[in-house]
DNA sequence: TACTTGTAAGTAACTTATTACATACATCAC
DNA sequence: GTGATGTATGTAATAAGTTACTTACAAGTA
């Protein structure tokens, strides 16, 4: 029963994974927990995805428009450079504390082979972010608002790690919404690296 | 043909582990994998292990001994705490250089569910990790030869996430050796994060 | 009526672990 | 030394369970 349209399904199918990916091991949930947690059969999921991995793509792809369109209205409603990196970092960790799965989900495509179609696009995303980052460093030296010899490639590493590093964090001990008020803590050490007095 | 004792059998089934994790992610590894790879039967490896749990607590466990010991020797060698921390840094960039398949296998123990040995196992070394972080940290500050109100979690945080991003960016673009370059560039940036001129 | 979405059952492939059996090797009586 | 014996290590086959995907059929919907 509650028959509904394949457009609708794809949305419910993509959002469980996410959901479960949040407790879980994302290469371990199958497709019968996913259909378990939407209440159909196993079965019915292939009526809306070709594949498993059609499924993988589809989430990659939702991930990249939620979180890149967060990180453009950060960028969008800040008055600076500088405000842009700092608006760019809360929102990406809000967006983590959000959807805890995310994270999950793209360092698990990350460790697929190469060629692997999944893995190559969560490789554009990521080349994205840095440019993105890349960009926003660039302005923000040149409008003398950070250091003026600052390493743009380490920097935009190190933006990445900072996050990545709070998502271990909470990995290890609890909820990625404790590291909330850490992620201050961490920005501010960021930018103290950036030459930004605080 | 060439029967081996237990010990070394074991112990190659630990590097053939860490070896295949290097360029496949380590969930999909099978038993079958790490036998084809030391040229014995799938059988085999159960003569040396009981399970395969057992096999990945043992590489967890190899892990910790190696890592830990390049870590406290780079202590060891350093004059005073700042260079305790560049140490211990540039120690774990080179791990991680010579066994590119470690990060990948710790990444994918703390993915797995609550109350998994392997991953309680993978928590505590981290902690300890953390601690031996924080006391470098502290004693830097005592000494003041970083800025005098660090935040010392926030610090052993992005400590650990600056090198987490350095594997990322090698997972998405290519060897890690080809970060160790870059490694110098971050830690640099880490360091005037913690008032440290350079 | 024609198409879409669902179920129930089934299948082929894969994975961990076990079992029956074979053989190398250390130990020890002699 | 030599040979017998028990144990450790290996193979081949297979059991038992899981997974992604398919098929035959039913029923809702435009």
């Amino acid at each position: 029963m509650a028959r509904q349209p394949t457009e609708s399904r794809q949305v419910e199918i993509i959002s469980t994974m996410v959901r479960l990916a949040a407790e879980r091991n994302p290469a371990d949930i199958t497709t019968t927990d996913i259909a378990n947690a939407m209440a159909v059969t196993q079965g019915a999921l292939f009526r809306h995805f070709p594949t498993k991995e059609a499924i993988r793509l589809a989430v990659v792809e939702w991930i990249e428009e939620r979180l890149m369109q967060e990180i453009d209205a950060a960028r969008a409603a800040s008055i600076d450079a500088l405000a842009e990196l700092k608006g760019m970092f809360m929102a990406h960790v809000r967006f983590t504390i959000a959807y805890p799965g995310v994270p999950r989900l793209i360092f698990a495509e990350l460790q697929q082979p190469d060629g692997s179609a999944v893995r190559e696009r969560v490789q554009l995303i990521m080349q994205r972010y840095r440019k993105t980052l890349a960009i926003s460093l660039a302005q923000a030296m040149e409008a003398k608002l950070i250091r003026p010899n600052v390493d743009v490639q380490a920097a935009a590493a190190l933006f990445l790690g900072a996050i990545q590093g709070l998502v271990m964090q909470s990995m290890l001990s609890g909820p990625m919404a404790k590291a909330e008020h850490q992620a201050a803590g961490v920005l501010k050490l960021y930018l103290a690296g950036l030459g930004v007095e605080s």
